[in-house]
DNA sequence: GTCTATACTTCGATAGAC
DNA sequence: GTCTATCGAAGTATAGAC
């Protein structure tokens, strides 16, 4: 056993999600990820072979990640809107796991998509495909009103992943006093979410 | 009158936007903003001395016209869930104005307002308040049931911009034949978005 | 106010020793 | 696999003529 791990590339990428998530793909710095993550640059270059290729392993891992949580829940033999009770409470989970999805998610969808290549972008695609085929059933075994797949899924990933987001932001406008918006947790939120899902899909 | 007019301003803070929007602070380039305006990147720099101060008067003007909308509604008399409603409407026509409005804001959100100085926060900030303005109102009439007003202004504003935002990767993922989620019109989004506020809202 | 030319800096990437 | 040193490209910003 060597005294000090081999540099491991889930530890890069796990520092390459804070940087990505603090300053987007253009604000990364690769020389700031290999100091945070207490590695050589040149090591960086050894693994990932550019940062375009560091951000797309990264992506394509994160939302492969939540995708299949939600998959497992579309599987489960529940009533429609007992899963989507627990969609809510997994991606909130998922978040409270990776802290950088959230502002990863939101860069990505402002970026249109920008840095990603196929594979990346099939990966991203599975999740609100998840979503939907949940709603869809409900709506198709009329447990639920008939409402769009992807609105429903948008109102209630939407605030979420915004919400949690956001958090660094509510902050600053807290210290400096310009508007204060602490008072809500988050798990109170969620259960919100997961409140205003069950009207906004209950039947009639 | 000069056959070409002058260069103002206006014209050079709607081409940021786009760029800002496209690419966000770090990936925008001066000299290709100045090209998309087409006037020297001299003369943007003689207008506003610099990236950050160019970006900043950006989003105060930006932030300060969408809350003005917001202010202005609720200042009306009517019953709080028609003012939800009216709001839902407005910010959906603010973003068909201002095209950029909802990539920007995605990333200022994932920032955590890095770039903003106290004045453009506290015109950011301008938005939630407004909203939850009214929120807290309806609750304390007992025009709506006792939701968080942060929750509600989350619930119905991050879906609206998030799909906005969300319009170029959705036509890429539909493109490369990955995902299709163009069947739901933005009217209609934005219709059973107000249903759904509604149904969050109502009393019992 | 408007332009050309350029100074200065930062960053992604690699060469080459060990 | 890991490091040091450095290259070349790209970017923000400004000096100075008109």
């Amino acid at each position: 056993m060597p005294r000090r791990a081999r540099v491991s590339p889930d530890r890069l990428l796990a520092v390459a999600a804070l940087e990505f998530a603090e300053r987007g793909f253009a604000g990364a710095r690769v020389d700031r990820i290999a100091r945070r993550a207490r590695v050589n640059k040149a090591m960086l270059y050894y693994h990932f072979k550019s940062k375009d290729r560091l951000y797309r392993t990264l992506l394509r891992r994160m939302f492969g990640l939540a995708a299949a949580r939600l998959d497992a829940i579309a599987a489960l033999d529940l009533p429609p809107a007992e899963k989507i009770d627990r969609v809510i409470a997994a991606m909130s989970a998922f978040i409270a796991e990776y802290a950088s999805f959230p502002a990863i998610m939101l860069r990505e969808v402002a970026e249109g998509g920008a840095h990603l290549d196929r594979a990346t972008l099939t990966a991203l695609a599975a999740v609100p495909r998840a979503v939907a085929a949940i709603v869809a059933d409900g709506v198709a075994a009329g447990a639920f009103r008939k409402v769009d797949p992807v609105f429903a899924y948008f109102s209630m990933l939407a605030p979420i992943v915004f919400y949690l987001a956001g958090s660094p932001i509510r902050r600053e406008l807290s210290d400096l006093h310009v508007i204060d918006m602490r008072a809500l947790s988050p798990e109170d939120f969620v259960a919100q979410v997961q409140e205003a899902m069950r009207r906004t899909l209950a039947p009639l």
